[in-house]
DNA sequence: CCTACCGATCGGTAGG
DNA sequence: CCTACCGATCGGTAGG
């Protein structure tokens, strides 16, 4: 078979547009505050347009997660890694995840109109999608020569995003609030605070 | 003076009902997604009564906010824990989040909702409302004898407050996923990895 | 792919 | 505090 799929036709090209259109309103302004005819008028489509490619609101904003959620789009590329310490891997990796929020911002508020507008309704095919990447990068991390507080996989997942997703919280936040400027602490130094803790162990005592 | 405002008139009582009502309904919904005839038909008024104690449904947020918001209502509980060491009290910190968000589901989604939805618009003021408890407990904690690896008060800040996100979020995203019936990490073994480090340092290498 | 339309619902208000 | 209403906008559709 011809590989027809790489030439896409009008009609792809309008549907890949709706997408990228309606992911811009929906990390702006969230699900229930972006309408249809937003959606249409940024595609340059009529809004009668839209139901050709898709059946609801909700669809398109299922088709927007597929193609943009940082669980699909961010975590599969930890894979490409490289690293010759487990504590270089984690640095990596949470340096990635930075620079991908930082080149699309307000791409993580995709996870919360996610659980929050639409009560996590995807989030069991989503997890379907980011467990075996997270499973495999564990391993990865697993395989060097340390030794780690984190007992299990799902310990280690939680503890892992949440280090990155506390920074991208904090982040948002602060943003604006006078307080950002004076300190405008990297991850890296938040990913020290992770691999080796707040506490600095006093070996004299 | 009489303590007057003990005995609350018919109209403080509706207010406190509306606020009550539109609480629920924005953790459970969002912003966008509820409308005041909802928040009218529970607290058993109509429509245009609620006008009578707000402007707008923004303004019925903003009252939801400082009446609800985990800054608001959480973070000062902080100043009457008690401890022995830095550690415990970074441990009884983290343990009160948990309980309290645990009480009332969904009351960390106000924090998302205001970000996300009202596009951070009364971030400012909470932030001058929680700032000087945040500060207050550094220096609680930074008065125990212990050396820290976060440098300032708003790495610090960064640091606890995102751990806590962490153990919220990333539970937010496994509740019902089979993902979470394995392995229900508590927050306090989250803290250890925050406290200690991920990483065991080898002592004999 | 667009025009023109549907019923429903939205935030908000007048008047009592 | 309620009834009854406003114009605007919503998601979605018929018909071509």
């Amino acid at each position: 078979m011809e590989q027809q799929e790489e030439i896409p036709n009008r009609g792809e090209l309008s549907r890949a547009a709706i997408i990228q259109a309606a992911y811009n309103l929906f990390v702006q302004q969230g699900y229930h505050g972006t309408s249809m005819r937003q959606i249409a008028q940024d595609t340059g489509l009529a809004l009668g347009s839209i139901y050709n490619h898709f059946d609801s609101k909700e669809a398109v904003f299922k088709a927007v997660i597929i193609a943009h959620h940082p669980f699909v789009t961010v975590v599969p590329k930890l894979e490409a890694l490289q690293a010759r310490t487990a504590e270089q891997l984690l640095h990596e990796a949470a340096r990635l995840f930075v620079s991908e929020m930082e080149q699309q911002r307000g791409l993580f508020n995709l996870i919360f109109i996610e659980l929050i507008e639409l009560d996590g309704r995807h989030m069991r095919e989503l997890v379907d999608i980011v467990l075996p990447h997270i499973l495999n990068f564990q391993q990865r991390v697993a395989g060097f020569p340390a030794t780690f507080r984190a007992r299990t996989p799902v310990a280690f997942f939680r503890s892992f995003i949440g280090t990155v997703t506390a920074h991208y919280v904090t982040n948002e936040l602060l943003a604006g609030t006078a307080v950002m400027q004076i300190s405008p602490q990297s991850i890296d130094e938040m990913m020290d605070i992770y691999l080796h803790g707040l506490i600095i162990e006093d070996s004299t005592s």
